[in-house]
DNA sequence: TAATTAATGGAAAACATTTTCCTAAATAAG
DNA sequence: CTTATTTAGGAAAATGTTTTCCATTAATTA
């Protein structure tokens, strides 16, 4: 920045007052300032096209105006989703928001949150830290006594209470929904189809599936998990894996869209028919999911409209003092074409 | 924040010694500190659990460590893998990259740009703008205008040399590189289903296509561009049109992936034979690209690379002085099985 | 008319840093 | 032994705002 800053001292000069009364027309005070000089404070602004240093004013007001946005991967569909609704809400208000992409690496995540810290982010919203493994939950700890000291809201990131805001993100809700849909159209051989490894999300998913089935007596099957990894790709192994169980299984729940996606064109690559000869559901409705062969039945939860909800709850926690609570998202099942009703 | 900021000066008490002193051992600075009460001040520091406050630090330094990045759809695979790249870089650099999603409106566009001027922004990556549309273009100079006197780079936005860096995203070349491999391949009859109205990036892989078709005294028939939006809801649309004209087509370039993935969706759903009864192209190489039937042949732009190419770019810019420039990637075709070698 | 009160404005302190300048001691050079 | 130089440290100014306090004038009330 070679050319000198504009700054309400030029303005003031220009319109011969104070500082103080620029200042007072900039926040519009309720300190009275006489419309004559008001109207030649807007013009020297004009002119000069000045705008408020936000950092000087962030140092005054101890407000940043930062809503940190940590996320495990920016390109999954789920978290764009979920961002765009933060930002649409948040930018709209003044705000900034200052996205992480961790990969789910938890050296990436302190580090997020020690920048963040730094920065005196206003409030952080945290959909990381989910991996149920002793070794990361250590270093949670460490994440999760940074975040204490600041608005921070959890999105379903671990099972442990930590006196943080967490919400609940349906997960669990969403798999044993879309479980009773099948058990209805009379599935009872049920396979499931993992997401990563130790992931907090993957866990409550099959804790969903596996509580439904036991609702109705049935159980889940160990050897009719495979693994997968939230990936179309995990989703085509997958089927390979599957396969060779297939005289055990009559329908298949995939963790994801994106796995149940992979699942059902691997099927149909190795001539297995989806619904005919197995039925394949799967969790979030992505766009994608109304275009398979066949078009896939799945439960579609709102991430885009939790994501703005999420932004209007910060920024009522920001603003008002008692903190009103979260908007709900309400989830949805989506029949399409991928189940078949037998006997 | 209820709880009082632990500031520099607490650290100078329990370390016994000046802020001065302090502020020198953060920054380690040129001017020599004793071995020993360096080592008490970073003794305070972590008993404190104390780090530098950011802002106070940008007042100074008259640095905000902010890069802006104003994208048209965070959701767009496009888009989402450039900011990831993007963030990649940067936020390792202790940047802080803070994102806007337009929506391809204007007036969201000068929002993001006027709170980033606000921000004192140390460098915007603007992806936007790009309509080719005298109103459009007409608010676009006071955006231009904003930017100018900020470290931007354009993605190329728009025809007009605006004496801002604007990276050219190969879009024409990309168009060019299949066009000709479709002509190599024996099509002459070459449809295309074009991008959103107006958009610039439309417009260059439209200009590709015709310019690669004139090479071979061939021309692009006015008759066959039917319209899209980047979209595979817009691809199926224009598949239906497109239809109606099937005979005069032995090949058809889609405006990107996404429109061609629609395109051969809906073919399919017709009962048209892909590439049988016509060839179908794309641009970008989306990771779906690969799982369509039959598998799109495509070329693809490393956008994720080109990401943090940008950031290397802009944070040598912003260190150095002197602004080395900005590696190149490079595109590449992707043959599968869209396209049918003819006569 | 005198005494309040309201309207309008400014000076200076404060926010958490860094930086410039200064001082004092210790060491090196003459 | 004197004079430079190096080493180590601090005081205070500066960054661009907002806020607290004070001052002046005009308007209202007693």
């Amino acid at each position: 920045m070679a050319n000198k800053e504009i700054t309400i001292k030029d303005v003031a000069k220009l319109a011969e007052c104070s500082p103080t009364t620029v200042s007072r027309v900039i926040n519009n005070s309720d300190h009275p300032v006489s419309q004559d000089t008001a109207e030649k404070v807007q013009a020297a602004i004009e002119k000069l096209n000045f705008s408020p240093n936000r950092i000087a004013q962030g140092l005054k007001s101890d407000k940043s105006n930062i809503i940190g946005v940590i996320v495990h991967d920016i390109c999954d569909s789920y978290f764009a989703q979920m961002v765009k609704g933060i930002e649409e809400f948040i930018s709209g208000h003044e705000y900034i928001v200052n996205i992480y992409n961790t990969s789910r690496s938890v050296e990436k995540e302190l580090h997020a949150v020690n920048m963040l810290k730094a920065n005196r982010a206003d409030a952080i919203v945290f959909a990381g830290g989910a991996l149920m493994d002793k070794e990361y939950e250590q270093k949670m700890y460490t994440i999760i006594e940074q975040l204490k000291s600041q608005n921070t809201v959890l999105l379903g990131v671990t099972p442990h209470p930590f006196e943080i805001k967490n919400i609940n993100l349906g997960n669990q809700k969403a798999a044993a929904m879309i479980t009773e849909y099948l058990i209805e159209q009379g599935h009872q051989k049920i396979a499931f189809v993992d997401g990563p490894q130790n992931l907090y999300t993957s866990y409550l998913r099959r804790k969903g599936l596996k509580e439904s089935l036991n609702k109705y007596n049935l159980n889940l099957n160990d050897e009719l998990i495979f693994s997968g990894d939230f990936s179309f790709e995990g989703g085509r192994k997958a089927a390979l894996e599957l396969l060779k169980k297939i005289d055990e299984i009559t329908a298949v729940l995939a963790a994801n869209d994106a796995t149940a996606l992979g699942l059902i064109w691997e099927l149909n690559n190795q001539g297995i028919k989806v619904p005919e000869d197995i039925s394949v559901v799967g969790i979030d409705d992505l766009p994608e999911a109304k275009y398979s062969y066949p078009p896939l039945t799945t439960v579609s939860l709102p991430i885009y409209q939790l994501g703005t909800n999420i932004g209007k709850y910060l920024l009522k926690s920001l603003t008002n003092d008692q903190s009103s609570d979260l908007e709900s998202v309400e989830m949805k099942l989506i029949k399409r074409k991928s189940v078949k009703k037998i006997i």
